[in-house]
DNA sequence: ATGCCTACCTGGGAGC
DNA sequence: TGCTCCCAGGTAGGCA
Protein backbone atom coordinates (compact mmCIF):
# COMPACT_ATOMS: atom_id res chain seq x y z
CA UNK A 1 0.00 0.00 0.00
CA UNK A 2 1.75 3.36 -1.12
CA UNK A 3 2.05 5.52 1.24
CA UNK A 4 4.63 8.82 1.54
CA UNK A 5 8.07 6.66 1.79
CA UNK A 6 6.67 4.74 -1.14
CA UNK A 7 5.86 7.74 -3.18
CA UNK A 8 8.73 9.10 -2.52
CA UNK A 9 10.75 6.49 -3.77
CA UNK A 10 8.52 6.44 -7.01
CA UNK A 11 9.20 10.11 -7.09
CA UNK A 12 12.92 9.47 -6.86
CA UNK A 13 13.11 6.85 -9.72
CA UNK A 14 10.81 9.26 -11.92
CA UNK A 15 13.55 12.13 -11.32
CA UNK A 16 16.54 9.82 -12.58
CA UNK A 17 14.68 7.98 -15.47
CA UNK A 18 12.10 10.95 -17.01
CA UNK A 19 13.32 14.56 -16.38
CA UNK A 20 14.45 15.59 -19.63
CA UNK A 21 13.14 13.13 -21.37
CA UNK A 22 10.02 14.14 -23.94
CA UNK A 23 6.96 12.33 -23.90
CA UNK A 24 6.29 10.87 -27.69
CA UNK A 25 2.59 9.63 -26.86
CA UNK A 26 0.49 7.70 -24.19
CA UNK A 27 -1.22 4.87 -24.66
CA UNK A 28 -4.14 4.36 -22.45
CA UNK A 29 -5.58 0.23 -21.77
CA UNK A 30 -7.84 0.97 -19.78
CA UNK A 31 -10.04 3.79 -19.63
CA UNK A 32 -10.71 4.34 -15.12
CA UNK A 33 -6.62 4.78 -14.79
CA UNK A 34 -7.38 8.91 -16.56
CA UNK A 35 -11.00 8.72 -14.98
CA UNK A 36 -9.93 12.20 -13.26
CA UNK A 37 -8.88 13.31 -16.41
CA UNK A 38 -11.22 16.35 -18.38
CA UNK A 39 -11.42 14.62 -21.68
CA UNK A 40 -10.76 11.41 -21.38
CA UNK A 41 -7.64 9.34 -22.69
CA UNK A 42 -7.59 10.88 -26.56
CA UNK A 43 -7.55 14.14 -24.68
CA UNK A 44 -4.59 12.96 -22.35
CA UNK A 45 -2.42 11.70 -25.13
CA UNK A 46 -3.38 14.75 -27.14
CA UNK A 47 -1.97 17.22 -24.70
CA UNK A 48 0.83 15.38 -23.58
CA UNK A 49 2.67 15.24 -26.96
CA UNK A 50 5.50 16.80 -26.63
CA UNK A 51 5.88 17.55 -23.24
CA UNK A 52 9.32 17.44 -20.94
CA UNK A 53 9.41 17.02 -17.57
CA UNK A 54 11.32 19.30 -15.71
CA UNK A 55 11.08 17.95 -11.92
CA UNK A 56 9.29 15.45 -10.13
CA UNK A 57 7.47 16.92 -7.07
CA UNK A 58 5.70 15.04 -4.28
CA UNK A 59 3.30 16.00 -1.80
CA UNK A 60 1.76 13.39 0.42
CA UNK A 61 0.97 10.63 -1.49
CA UNK A 62 0.50 12.31 -4.64
CA UNK A 63 3.21 12.91 -7.10
CA UNK A 64 3.55 14.52 -10.20
CA UNK A 65 5.94 15.41 -13.22
CA UNK A 66 6.29 19.47 -14.00
CA UNK A 67 6.32 19.70 -17.31
CA UNK A 68 8.17 22.27 -19.33
CA UNK A 69 5.85 25.17 -19.75
CA UNK A 70 5.71 25.77 -23.74
CA UNK A 71 6.59 29.15 -25.69
CA UNK A 72 3.87 31.41 -25.53
CA UNK A 73 3.12 31.98 -21.70
CA UNK A 74 0.30 29.19 -21.38
CA UNK A 75 -0.11 28.10 -18.12
CA UNK A 76 2.32 26.14 -16.01
CA UNK A 77 0.79 22.21 -16.17
CA UNK A 78 1.83 18.60 -14.59
CA UNK A 79 1.50 15.34 -14.96
CA UNK A 80 -0.37 13.97 -11.59
CA UNK A 81 0.26 10.39 -10.52
CA UNK A 82 -1.85 8.95 -7.41
CA UNK A 83 -0.92 5.33 -7.01
CA UNK A 84 -3.76 4.51 -4.93
CA UNK A 85 -3.33 1.61 -2.89
CA UNK A 86 -1.72 -0.94 -5.62
CA UNK A 87 -0.21 1.53 -8.01
CA UNK A 88 3.33 1.18 -9.60
CA UNK A 89 5.50 3.37 -12.21
CA UNK A 90 8.14 1.41 -13.95
CA UNK A 91 10.17 1.79 -16.59
CA UNK A 92 9.99 -0.68 -19.24
CA UNK A 93 13.06 -2.80 -18.27
CA UNK A 94 12.04 -2.69 -14.47
CA UNK A 95 8.59 -4.10 -15.69
CA UNK A 96 9.86 -7.26 -18.22
CA UNK A 97 7.39 -8.71 -20.26
CA UNK A 98 4.17 -7.01 -20.50
CA UNK A 99 2.27 -7.46 -16.59
CA UNK A 100 -1.18 -8.02 -15.99
CA UNK A 101 -2.54 -5.26 -15.03
CA UNK A 102 -0.76 -2.35 -17.58
CA UNK A 103 -2.99 0.30 -17.17
CA UNK A 104 -0.85 2.98 -19.38
CA UNK A 105 1.86 3.68 -21.72
CA UNK A 106 4.35 6.33 -21.57
CA UNK A 107 5.95 6.39 -24.72
CA UNK A 108 9.31 8.94 -24.68
CA UNK A 109 11.31 10.22 -27.65
CA UNK A 110 14.29 8.39 -27.59
CA UNK A 111 12.32 4.85 -27.46
CA UNK A 112 12.27 4.51 -23.80
CA UNK A 113 8.67 3.91 -21.59
CA UNK A 114 7.53 4.59 -18.40
CA UNK A 115 4.49 1.98 -17.99
CA UNK A 116 1.60 2.11 -15.29
CA UNK A 117 0.41 -0.67 -13.74
CA UNK A 118 -2.34 -1.34 -11.12
CA UNK A 119 -4.55 -4.30 -9.92
CA UNK A 120 -6.98 -3.08 -7.73
CA UNK A 121 -7.30 0.49 -10.52
CA UNK A 122 -7.86 3.13 -7.44
CA UNK A 123 -4.79 4.89 -9.11
CA UNK A 124 -5.18 7.36 -11.92
CA UNK A 125 -3.11 9.57 -14.00
CA UNK A 126 -4.24 13.64 -15.70
CA UNK A 127 -2.96 16.47 -17.21
CA UNK A 128 -3.64 19.45 -14.78
CA UNK A 129 -2.80 23.11 -14.09
CA UNK A 130 -0.38 24.30 -11.49
CA UNK A 131 -1.77 26.47 -9.16
CA UNK A 132 -0.14 28.63 -6.14
CA UNK A 133 -0.20 26.55 -2.87
CA UNK A 134 -3.14 28.27 -0.31
CA UNK A 135 -0.56 27.68 2.34
CA UNK A 136 2.56 29.65 1.38
CA UNK A 137 6.28 27.96 0.91
CA UNK A 138 7.31 25.32 -1.46
CA UNK A 139 4.78 22.91 -3.37
CA UNK A 140 6.57 19.84 -2.25
CA UNK A 141 9.66 17.47 -1.95
CA UNK A 142 12.12 17.49 -5.16
CA UNK A 143 11.01 20.97 -6.04
CA UNK A 144 11.08 24.78 -4.92
CA UNK A 145 7.92 25.48 -6.99
CA UNK A 146 5.19 27.44 -5.09
CA UNK A 147 2.83 25.27 -7.21
CA UNK A 148 0.59 22.58 -6.81
CA UNK A 149 -1.70 20.61 -9.55
CA UNK A 150 -5.41 21.62 -8.73
CA UNK A 151 -6.63 18.05 -7.00
CA UNK A 152 -3.68 18.05 -4.55
CA UNK A 153 -4.63 22.14 -3.58
CA UNK A 154 -7.06 20.69 -0.57
CA UNK A 155 -3.90 18.17 0.74
CA UNK A 156 -1.74 19.38 3.82
CA UNK A 157 1.62 19.72 4.08
CA UNK A 158 3.02 15.73 4.59
CA UNK A 159 5.13 14.83 8.23
CA UNK A 160 8.81 15.14 6.03
CA UNK A 161 7.45 18.63 4.44
CA UNK A 162 10.56 21.02 6.15
CA UNK A 163 8.07 23.69 6.26
CA UNK A 164 6.47 21.34 10.00
CA UNK A 165 9.75 20.15 10.43
CA UNK A 166 10.40 19.87 14.52
CA UNK A 167 11.00 23.15 16.33
CA UNK A 168 9.22 25.59 13.32
CA UNK A 169 5.96 27.72 13.10
CA UNK A 170 4.44 24.92 10.70
CA UNK A 171 5.12 22.49 12.91
CA UNK A 172 3.41 24.26 16.18
CA UNK A 173 0.54 25.15 13.81
CA UNK A 174 -0.04 21.47 12.84
CA UNK A 175 0.40 20.79 16.84
CA UNK A 176 -2.43 22.96 17.60
CA UNK A 177 -4.71 22.04 14.50
CA UNK A 178 -4.36 18.31 15.54
CA UNK A 179 -5.33 19.31 18.58
CA UNK A 180 -8.15 21.29 17.92
CA UNK A 181 -10.09 17.98 16.07
CA UNK A 182 -12.83 16.54 18.22
CA UNK A 183 -12.10 12.82 16.88
CA UNK A 184 -9.75 10.19 17.82
CA UNK A 185 -6.07 10.35 17.15
CA UNK A 186 -5.69 7.80 14.29
CA UNK A 187 -8.80 9.22 12.03
CA UNK A 188 -6.84 12.51 12.36
CA UNK A 189 -3.33 11.15 11.20
CA UNK A 190 -5.39 9.62 7.94
CA UNK A 191 -7.10 12.67 7.48
CA UNK A 192 -4.94 14.04 4.25
CA UNK A 193 -6.70 17.84 4.69
CA UNK A 194 -5.18 17.95 8.25
CA UNK A 195 -1.74 16.43 7.88
CA UNK A 196 -1.01 13.95 4.24
CA UNK A 197 1.32 11.16 3.60
CA UNK A 198 0.30 8.88 6.44
CA UNK A 199 -1.91 5.48 5.40
CA UNK A 200 -2.70 2.36 7.53
CA UNK A 201 0.31 1.03 7.81
CA UNK A 202 2.54 4.01 9.30
CA UNK A 203 -0.11 5.18 11.69
CA UNK A 204 0.11 2.12 13.36
CA UNK A 205 3.89 1.94 13.38
CA UNK A 206 3.67 5.35 14.42
CA UNK A 207 1.37 5.14 17.44
CA UNK A 208 3.22 2.11 18.47
CA UNK A 209 6.36 4.05 18.38
CA UNK A 210 4.62 6.71 20.56
CA UNK A 211 3.05 3.96 22.98
CA UNK A 212 -0.55 5.46 21.88
CA UNK A 213 -3.77 4.31 21.06
CA UNK A 214 -5.94 4.67 17.87
CA UNK A 215 -9.19 6.15 19.71
CA UNK A 216 -7.13 8.30 22.02
CA UNK A 217 -9.35 11.74 21.91
CA UNK A 218 -7.15 14.48 20.22
CA UNK A 219 -8.52 17.16 22.16
CA UNK A 220 -7.12 15.27 25.20
CA UNK A 221 -3.67 15.24 24.18
CA UNK A 222 -0.91 17.67 25.83
CA UNK A 223 1.15 19.94 22.91
CA UNK A 224 4.02 17.22 24.01
CA UNK A 225 2.04 14.37 23.45
CA UNK A 226 0.97 15.64 19.99
CA UNK A 227 4.63 16.75 19.11
CA UNK A 228 5.69 12.84 20.25
CA UNK A 229 3.04 11.41 18.24
CA UNK A 230 4.23 13.49 14.61
CA UNK A 231 8.20 12.78 15.57
CA UNK A 232 7.17 9.25 16.19
CA UNK A 233 5.23 8.95 12.89
CA UNK A 234 8.48 11.26 11.18
CA UNK A 235 10.89 8.61 12.45
CA UNK A 236 9.15 5.64 11.14
CA UNK A 237 8.75 7.24 7.36
CA UNK A 238 12.53 8.08 7.53
CA UNK A 239 13.18 4.52 8.21
CA UNK A 240 10.80 2.91 5.65
CA UNK A 241 11.83 5.67 2.92
CA UNK A 242 15.89 4.01 4.12
CA UNK A 243 14.53 0.48 3.33
CA UNK A 244 12.63 1.38 0.16
CA UNK A 245 9.62 1.31 1.20
CA UNK A 246 7.43 -1.73 2.65
CA UNK A 247 6.25 -4.01 0.10
CA UNK A 248 3.55 -6.82 0.48
CA UNK A 249 3.39 -9.46 -2.17
CA UNK A 250 4.45 -7.64 -5.22
CA UNK A 251 2.43 -4.94 -4.81
CA UNK A 252 4.90 -2.36 -4.17
CA UNK A 253 8.12 -1.76 -6.20
CA UNK A 254 10.19 0.91 -7.45
CA UNK A 255 10.36 2.01 -10.98
CA UNK A 256 12.81 -0.78 -11.58
CA UNK A 257 10.40 -3.38 -9.74
CA UNK A 258 12.86 -3.83 -7.09
CA UNK A 259 10.93 -4.56 -3.65
CA UNK A 260 10.40 -2.27 0.02
CA UNK A 261 12.36 -4.10 2.53
CA UNK A 262 10.54 -2.26 5.53
CA UNK A 263 7.99 -5.07 5.99
CA UNK A 264 10.53 -6.72 7.80
CA UNK A 265 10.63 -3.87 10.64
CA UNK A 266 7.07 -3.79 11.11
CA UNK A 267 6.40 -3.97 14.84
CA UNK A 268 2.91 -3.93 14.56
CA UNK A 269 1.53 -4.10 11.17
CA UNK A 270 -0.17 -7.25 9.92
CA UNK A 271 1.48 -8.73 12.97
CA UNK A 272 -1.92 -10.32 14.84
CA UNK A 273 -0.42 -12.67 17.63
CA UNK A 274 3.06 -11.92 17.44
CA UNK A 275 4.79 -10.78 20.54
CA UNK A 276 5.21 -6.75 20.97
CA UNK A 277 8.94 -5.87 20.16
CA UNK A 278 8.87 -4.31 23.58
CA UNK A 279 7.35 -6.15 26.03
CA UNK A 280 6.27 -9.51 24.69
CA UNK A 281 2.29 -9.29 24.63
CA UNK A 282 0.57 -10.65 22.16
CA UNK A 283 -0.13 -7.74 18.94
CA UNK A 284 -4.14 -7.57 18.52
CA UNK A 285 -5.97 -6.73 15.26
CA UNK A 286 -9.22 -5.23 15.87
CA UNK A 287 -12.05 -3.54 13.43
CA UNK A 288 -11.42 0.34 12.44
CA UNK A 289 -13.41 2.51 9.94
CA UNK A 290 -14.47 -1.20 8.31
CA UNK A 291 -10.76 -1.54 8.06
CA UNK A 292 -7.90 -3.11 10.46
CA UNK A 293 -5.83 -1.52 12.99
CA UNK A 294 -3.37 -3.33 14.96
CA UNK A 295 -1.84 -2.16 18.65
CA UNK A 296 -0.12 -3.61 21.52
CA UNK A 297 -2.90 -3.70 24.30
CA UNK A 298 -0.08 -3.57 26.95
CA UNK A 299 1.81 -0.92 25.55
CA UNK A 300 -1.37 1.27 24.16
CA UNK A 301 -4.02 0.80 26.80
CA UNK A 302 -7.23 1.79 25.16
CA UNK A 303 -8.15 5.41 26.94
CA UNK A 304 -10.88 5.87 29.40
CA UNK A 305 -14.03 7.75 28.20
CA UNK A 306 -15.41 9.17 24.94
CA UNK A 307 -13.46 10.33 21.85
CA UNK A 308 -15.29 13.43 22.69
CA UNK A 309 -13.68 14.24 25.87
CA UNK A 310 -12.61 18.14 26.50
CA UNK A 311 -8.61 19.28 25.99
CA UNK A 312 -6.95 18.54 29.01
CA UNK A 313 -5.51 21.81 29.92
C1' DA B 1 -17.60 24.41 8.52
C1' DT B 2 -16.57 19.53 10.80
C1' DG B 3 -16.88 14.63 11.48
C1' DC B 4 -18.08 10.28 9.73
C1' DC B 5 -19.62 6.76 6.51
C1' DT B 6 -19.86 4.35 2.07
C1' DA B 7 -18.76 3.16 -2.75
C1' DC B 8 -15.36 2.29 -5.84
C1' DC B 9 -12.24 -2.15 -7.59
C1' DT B 10 -9.51 -6.58 -8.04
C1' DG B 11 -7.43 -10.98 -6.91
C1' DG B 12 -5.92 -14.11 -3.35
C1' DG B 13 -7.25 -17.04 0.18
C1' DA B 14 -10.50 -19.28 3.36
C1' DG B 15 -14.43 -22.12 3.91
C1' DC B 16 -17.65 -25.40 2.28
C1' DT C 1 -12.53 -29.33 -8.00
C1' DG C 2 -15.29 -25.13 -7.95
C1' DC C 3 -18.13 -21.95 -5.94
C1' DT C 4 -19.03 -18.02 -2.64
C1' DC C 5 -17.58 -14.83 0.60
C1' DC C 6 -14.31 -11.90 2.78
C1' DC C 7 -10.43 -8.93 2.93
C1' DA C 8 -6.99 -5.32 1.70
C1' DG C 9 -7.62 0.43 1.71
C1' DG C 10 -7.01 5.89 -0.46
C1' DT C 11 -10.13 9.00 -1.80
C1' DA C 12 -14.28 11.62 -3.28
C1' DG C 13 -18.61 12.69 -2.25
C1' DG C 14 -22.58 12.82 0.44
C1' DC C 15 -24.77 12.84 4.74
C1' DA C 16 -26.03 14.96 9.42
Amino acid sequence: MPELPEVETVRRGLETFAVGREIADVVVLRDRAVRRHEGGAADLALRLRGAVPVAAVRRGKYLWLVLRPAAGGEPARALLVHLGMSGQVLTRAGAGDAPAHLRARLLLADGGELWFVDQRTFGHLLLTPLVPTTDGGPGGHGSDLRLVPTPVAHIARDVLDPLVAPGTPGRAGLVDRVRGRRTGLKRALLDQALVSGIGNIYADEGLWRCREHYERATASLSRARVTRVLDAVAEVMTEALAAGGTSFDALYVDVNGASGRYDRSLAVYGQAGRPCRRCGTPVVREPFMNRSSFRCPRCQRRPRGDVRVGPAG
